[in-house]
DNA sequence: GAACAATATTTAAATATTTTTATATTGTTA
DNA sequence: TAACAATATAAAAATATTTAAATATTGTTC
């Protein structure tokens, strides 16, 4: 389900999980020491890219490390960049004035 | 925000209305039929996608005509086809098994 | 200007999501 | 096996979103 997708990546803190792991697979103590917050929030977060297929994990003694199933997803991502974003924040600005 | 954006197109009536729009403006009435739900609901459902400056209006008389304001939102949406939605559930179906 | 048509807004109800706190599980190491 | 480390799960609280129903606004036409 589409919809489905983006609103597993429509959330700021799953959003920064899935860019620290651009540059490979990230343990969640270091996903959670990144973000500076609660682990258990870092761990349901994950568990929501999970049920989406949009994160995996391998286990590695007692840690768990996170990666990325498909490089397709930061393509979504890319896509809504600064000038995607300003475009439709002129938009916005033409409503109000 | 990216995340905004993102929230606002992670909804499958938004989405349909978004396909609606795809060939060119429509009025209120018209998604409104063509969905067969209620007119407040996709009233709210049109502000919201306005609110992000997804969409615009124009009127004429009685009636508003909403509009994509930037064609990139479609590119975003179209990455999310079958073969990407089939690669992830791949990887869901193997958590499970 | 009264009646109607199209759309928006408000309010309330139902649901869903997010965060926090506490606890459980699993693996490691002394 | 006891203590610890990493992670997950459960329960509760806070918040946000979605839907429905009722009402208001704005424009049109008679």
């Amino acid at each position: 389900m589409r919809a489905g997708i983006l609103k597993a990546l429509a959330d700021p803190i799953r959003l920064e999980i899935l860019e620290l792991l651009r540059d490979g697979e990230k343990c969640v103590c270091e996903i959670t020491s990144h973000l500076g917050t609660l682990q258990p929030l870092i761990s349901r977060h994950l568990t929501i890219l999970k049920r989406y297929g949009i994160v995996k994990y391998r286990k590695d003694g007692n840690r768990r490390y996170y990666s990325i199933t498909d490089p397709r997803i930061f393509q979504i991502i890319d896509l809504i960049d600064d000038d995607l974003l300003n475009s439709l924040s002129k938009r916005i600005i033409e409503q109000i004035v």
